[in-house]
DNA sequence: CTGAAAGCGCTTACAG
DNA sequence: CTGAAAGCGCTTACAG
């Protein structure tokens, strides 16, 4: 592997020299430029990244870390399209991803590891629950990072996030317009702050339309189809009319249950869910849900990683995405 | 952030003393290493690993590449096993793994990085098409690594892989000695090692039985469900009286078709996969396959990878993980 | 526009 | 057992 010292002794000019044609510093003739060009391309050099970040140079990788094990990783069918969406913004800046696997007992030192390995540009994090402690940790060092899914308390973090209640609040909404008077919902992982969120919609809703909010109709599904299932057959017994899921994966669940109890969806029981997951459109009937686009929150969070990285933005900045309504049969 | 060299000047040490200590070099009084553990504790000191790997030493990384789209990556069974067990072999060993997301367009950028980056202690790829470009860089490259997968053509690799040709071969064998005399079979895609090293199980079971090998009956699949259904449907029209599918996913597909069809498996037909995926043991009848034992894959590769940065092994190894039998209903 | 030089934060022979 | 010093491969002011 030749070192830019050697390219430099090639192609007879400096150390100096080869590292501005390498980063594209506007600095430089371009013959010169050229010429270092060519010795690069035949030598087939390339920075050493560890050097470079030692230097105060860029890496061009950037971290993302899903605070999460790696069962729930592959079962949780946001996160393919967040990786792919992520990926492929990186790629088209030049720039690498690595994504950082954490077991939950070993966090701590990896933390340590993702702020100290001094070979990231910058960091995305997801999934977020209410406490994360690299979210601190994060704060505390002087790497740029931002947060998919907002964060709770610190007003100070730059992140991106879909308006998770706002989303609840309309297809919840729109329940109460087709008629139904006793909604019920199934609640996600309750220390997350999507759940929240989605949670917090639900009861905007009904307040809005003087709507009782009642304890017990408020199920906490953990964002499993099992979860779903069995929240469902609680809510049938309290006689409900409306089920909003706060997820597509338990409102699938949610359906199994309410065909198995022989309940008409949605004449007798309407059901709703959020995401809009590849699955929402091939159940039967097809799911009513609330898009959330994914994609959009990967692309974005680069973005404005990058910009970070690159000094362009000073005061934090805090992107909310919209959700759509999906109409279809179920709700 | 603390440097290597504040924490010396605060434990009135040298620089040596302190890399020392952190490194767990044997040299050095107790009563010396203990003041500098605590001052690095109270300091929050963490070694930058950039400066490290320049330095000459270890950074506690190592790369996992998969070199597979993120659909791919999610929608195939074993990743979630393989991920799991590597990951947990490292953090056992005090390392991170660090996953590489490679999109085909990117590819070479990312191999570039992935070697130059300076970072890795080593690095492990899996899911191996016959060619491989990340390998032969690899190769090329002194950076220590490990093949999940053998390779076929370069015998001075270090790999570990599952026994697929004796897998395969046995299960066949099986189908045999139940009684079936024309047994088809459905391989996976067609570039993969492990599915020529199936297939190639799956011919020498029938040469030693002296059956006929029919190219008719030997149909690709392409590791996926729906291959598994279309090439049943195919080999129920030729008549056959035993499937090998080398894949449980596959499988799946070809129970689906085998029962749409209004076959009795394993009566008129037998079914039998390969891997033991999870749902192997949930259709109906359970799954007749042959035992992957993934999770093996990942740890022996671990062991292996940091034996290799440890400098204890020269020669290369090759280790092969023997798959055992799992004799269910279908087959 | 280009080069000489200092510096990034470590590790590791080499002396003592 | 410990320290002074060189070196890893870059970047970036600073001169010219």
């Amino acid at each position: 592997v030749p070192t830019l010292e050697e390219i430099a002794k090639l192609a007879g000019v400096s150390r100096s020299t080869v590292s501005r044609v390498v980063n594209d510093n506007p600095r430089g003739k371009d013959y010169t430029r050229a010429r270092v060009l060519d010795v690069i391309q035949k030598a087939n050099f390339q920075p050493s990244t560890a050097a470079r970040r030692l230097g105060g140079g860029r890496s061009g990788i950037i971290g993302l870390v899903i605070p999460v094990g790696v069962p729930k990783l592959f079962s949780d069918p946001c996160f393919p399209v967040l990786l792919q969406s992520v990926s492929s913004a990186c790629n088209k800046q030049s720039m690498t991803v690595m994504l950082w696997l954490a077991e939950p007992d070993y966090e701590q030192r990896i933390i340590n590891q993702i702020i100290n390995t001094d070979i990231l540009d910058g960091v995305i994090v997801s999934s977020m629950s209410v406490t994360e402690p690299i979210v601190e940790a994060l704060s505390k060092s002087n790497l740029p990072f931002v947060l998919i899914g907002r964060h709770p308390t610190n007003n100070n973090i730059n992140f991106v996030d879909s308006d998770n209640q706002n989303g609840a609040y309309n297809i919840v909404c729109h329940l109460i317009k087709s008629g139904k008077k006793k909604i019920g919902t199934i609640t996600g992982t309750s220390n997350m702050i999507a759940s929240q969120d989605r949670l917090e919609g639900y009861k905007q809703a009904l307040i809005e339309h003087d709507l009782e909010i009642i304890p017990d109709l408020i199920l906490d599904g953990d964002f499993s189809e099992e979860g779903g299932i069995e929240c469902t057959k609680d809510l049938i017994l309290k006689d409900v009319d409306a089920i909003f899921a706060a997820s597509d994966f338990m409102a699938l669940g949610a359906l199994k249950a309410l065909k198995e109890a022989g309940k008409q969806v949605p004449q007798e029981i309407a059901l709703v869910g959020i995401d809009d997951a590849p699955l929402a459109s091939t159940t039967d009937p097809p799911l009513t849900t609330v898009k959330q686009a994914t994609d959009l929150l990967g692309s974005k969070a680069v973005e404005l990683l990058s910009e970070l990285i690159n000094n362009k933005s000073t005061s934090p900045k805090q992107i909310i995405i919209p959700l759509e309504l999906q109409m279809r049969k179920s709700g």
